[in-house]
DNA sequence: AAAGGCAGTTGACGCAGATCAATTTTGACC
DNA sequence: GGTCAAAATTGATCTGCGTCAACTGCCTTT
């Protein structure tokens, strides 16, 4: 049985579906490398009560920018953009958010990016306070967190070179070797690349407009490179697409 | 009486000057906003005995990047840049480090971007053994660069947006405002922006060619809402440089 | 199956910022 | 103070990508 739940009116449409119970950390999908990685089989019940399924579906937004901190979200299925907008309306994806993914993390109390679902999107919430108090014993669940937030600072360093260095064909391939590989630990090897996210959101990912995606796409396509596929790209030459990315 | 050493004599010449001792944490300049900030007095004086101060001369290298880390580095008094480079040599700076400011910290075991002095620059060595050690049993610390790290995520994403989405001018403008923001907590405030890097540099971290920059500057000098002084920029209006920044 | 709408593609054109090329300024060293 | 090299500025020109606009194809609704 599930509750229906409205969250913020006064955001995007975006219905939660909570249940209540009836899930365990034990056999949960992101068991193994999510934050929770770094807990025993105790802990994972005493953790599991702290918890609770979320669901967003497609385009409903998790958190905003500048909203208070009351939630910390670990992604178990689906894929969320986090983004920032300048006052004008542009806007920077500075990533995607996939299952084992930790959100909500700050100093200020504060989101400091939006996270919305591009697809429907199962998640653990947890309750700040709850959550701290949790932490507070367990300096080997923080070590995990500090972990995850070193990687996500190493990421977000690449990023940075290929927004400000990189050009747009070095971006869109560097983009496709790159989401390949994060699907690669979560689905295994495959030189087929599925794409949910949409040409914008691709655009803002890389500091581009959806014509210069479109038609970059394009190109690699007829140079026989890629093939644009519904819902997706087809490596045809990864050699190529990796000497495209210049690194 | 001070030892002189050469490190990595494969490198740009970059002497390193170790003093041995004659240093305590107790009177350290960075003492309450650095990562020791979070030890009290009696972990103090047993930190001290994990650190050895060095000396970084002017465009001397204390890392590189994909180097093995062996240590971390409290800066203490300078200004350095922190970079990552494309194989064909261009660059992107993804930071500057001032004194407080806490380096070498990844996942993988080796740094991630490359860190060297831009004026004489004094830190605060650990080696990474030692230090590790010396975190295990004290979680406050753990939380304390937790903290940092979070800190540094949420400048980088802002670094993003800067990279992806604002024009040469937004770019310097929020450039100037930034760092004059950051040396504020540690000079006080003022309208005159000592600027210690090259336009190079400037250039390098904000994905602009060093013309650019150049020409943005003067721009600004000519309608009157900046000057350009020895070694530095005055905000001749401070409000116009903010609407300039366009966030 | 017709209609409407949105995502994506394609084309024509323009411009912000890169590139190329001199100068000028600054600073280090004798 | 004179010499030299590196850093910064300035100008002329070029181009990659953005902007504007039209079109296509798919999905949803009725």
């Amino acid at each position: 049985m599930r509750g229906q739940l409205a969250l913020g009116a006064w955001m995007k449409p975006s219905v939660v579906t909570i249940e209540p119970n009836g899930h365990f950390c034990s056999d949960c999908a992101v068991r193994d490398f999510a934050v929770c990685s770094s807990l025993d089989p105790a802990e994972l019940r005493e953790f599991e009560h702290l918890g609770r399924r979320v669901h967003f579906a497609a385009s409903g937004t998790a958190f905003s920018e500048e909203d208070i901190t009351t939630s910390f979200y670990n992604v178990l299925e689906g894929v969320m953009r986090l983004y920032k907008l300048l006052p004008d309306g542009r806007r920077q994806i500075v990533g995607f958010a996939l299952p084992g993914d930790f959100l909500g993390m700050n100093v200020s109390g504060r989101h400091n990016f939006s996270a919305d679902a591009i697809v429907a999107v199962t998640a653990c919430q947890f309750a700040k306070a709850a959550f701290g108090r949790f932490i507070e014993a367990r300096p080997h669940l923080l070590r995990r967190i500090n972990e995850l937030a070193i990687r996500e600072l190493s990421h977000a360093r690449d990023h940075m070179v290929l927004l400000g260095r990189r050009s747009a064909d070095e971006k869109i391939a560097a983009f496709l070797l790159g989401w390949r590989e994060r699907l690669f630990s979560l689905k295994g090897s495959s030189d087929t690349v599925p794409l949910p996210m949409s040409r914008q959101d691709i655009a803002d990912y890389l500091g581009l407009t959806i014509e210069t995606v479109s038609r970059t796409f394009t190109k690699l396509e007829r140079r026989g490179v890629i093939e644009i596929i519904h819902g997706g790209i087809s490596l045809l030459d990864p050699a190529q697409v990796e000497a495209l990315a210049a690194a």
